[in-house]
DNA sequence: AGTGTTTATCGTCAGGAAGACGACTATGAT
DNA sequence: ATCATAGTCGTCTTCCTGACGATAAACACT
């Protein structure tokens, strides 16, 4: 069946990625230097075109593993594999969000433990992790000393969604595991939710809270002092995906 | 600054409308009977092409307004016109969901009060409100003992992803007044809640809770009967638009 | 007028979850 | 030995919810 193909406008399709993950206590952002014109030498969200035979979820993946070297699990799996977590966050479109043409970017949140080094095609001086409050406050200074600019096209709005998403998305489901290796303390994981929201939680009700919920956490049986004082008993990601009741975030 | 157009496959993108309204204790979707083929005669998604000048949201805000005459007002402002709700849901890529040509559509979830009838292009024919259940059961019988023939393209997932969001939304936010005119009995609101979630709720649990959440629903002053039994005190939307605490889904 | 039905609204009570915080345990560092 | 650090177990109070009794104000009958 032939159809017009003027009859629409032609657009181009890409994934960009908020690749979020925990360091030295803080949340941090895969960035890669642009090494193209518009933006040029500006950092940017890593992603690229959508090819013609693949999915969306498909590119985000293919695109994750170019930039991160990580594997994407499907989000119907439990995480028993050591992929990060992958999810569509939405969709940017405003016709003028590119100088060159139409493109429409297909924005995908993924979540993954704290990694060696990123690498861009080989190159690591084009890629690092920065924390997400220096990408997006603009105009002042990075933990370098140099000045930050704001982020190419419109990915300062994108990170900032995505950030909000995986803010809220801890609050109900055990995706917070996502950000830890596959053995962890609860210690450790009350440090990512302090991360993420950049807050202190009171390590005994929160305890009390994860050992609490059913399916949470599995006890490997293993310990560990790797974070210094009493040792701490290990466990994995249990099946259970939804929070319920949810992780209340503190206010204020 | 030219731009290779061989560098990326050519996409067509169009925005496909989830629209929800609570008619009759049921939560009925709009759908559009195709006059074209492929799927000549099924029953659809309303939708259409992004032009070339528009944004994401106003090419949803205008097919919205084509299909049902309804403005759809910021997501930003408080639910003070008479608008309806009307957010990003989903992006749906899959090389193959369209046998002519590779689309991308991006779906968006409106929200509305019962309206008097639907328009498709002025043919009130070639558009129902139809019941979700209806729409998303596979060779079953629908009201009028017509067989239901799955909806066209990916539309059943995409209507299936619209209605596990809006159930979801209402819990932990005030969108449910979105289904309701803009003056409105505490009963009424809880219809829409029993009608979504497809539960009966307590009445007096019910009242404590939407009445004692401040900033969710304002006094008008007036009074209706258009219920039956004793007269119910009228209430607007308030400022609010986060419930906090959520209003819980009962399970099983 | 009285009775029943319907819907709205207020009140009470028990159980569960969370915040605040005391107490104890087990390791390494000095 | 002492201290610092981190983990784990309890307790108590407060808030919220679910279950449900009771009253109020309309309408439809008889």
């Amino acid at each position: 069946m032939p159809y017009d193909p003027s009859a629409f406008p032609p657009f181009a399709v890409t994934v960009d990625l908020v690749v979020l993950t925990v360091r030295r206590h803080a949340l941090c952002a895969l960035a890669v230097r642009r090494g193209e014109s518009p933006f040029q030498g500006r950092w940017a969200l890593p992603g690229g075109f959508v090819r013609d035979d693949e999915d969306l979820a498909q590119a985000a993946a293919r695109e994750l593993a170019e930039e991160t070297g990580l594997r994407a699990h499907d989000p119907a799996t439990p995480a028993q594999d050591h992929g990060a977590h992958l999810e569509q966050l939405a969709t940017y479109g405003d016709p003028k969000r590119d100088p060159r043409m139409r493109v429409v970017s297909v924005a995908h949140l993924a979540l993954a433990p704290d990694l060696p080094a990123p690498r861009a095609g080989g190159d690591a001086s084009n890629a690092r992790w920065a924390p997400v409050e220096e990408l997006l406050q603009q105009g002042g200074y990075g933990r370098d000393g140099e000045p930050t600019a704001p982020l190419a096209f419109d990915h300062a709005l994108i990170l900032s969604d995505g950030v909000e998403r995986a803010r809220s998305k801890i609050e109900y489901s055990s995706l917070a595991t996502a950000f830890c290796p596959p053995e962890f303390t609860v210690g450790e994981l009350r440090r990512v939710y302090e991360a993420v929201w950049g807050v202190a939680l009171d390590p005994r009700n929160f305890h009390r809270k994860v050992t609490g919920t059913p399916g949470f956490l599995v006890p490997t049986g293993g310990t560990t002092t790797r974070q210094g004082g009493r040792p701490a008993q290990l466990f994995r990601a249990g099946g259970a995906t939804l929070l319920n009741p949810p992780m209340l975030r503190p206010e204020v």
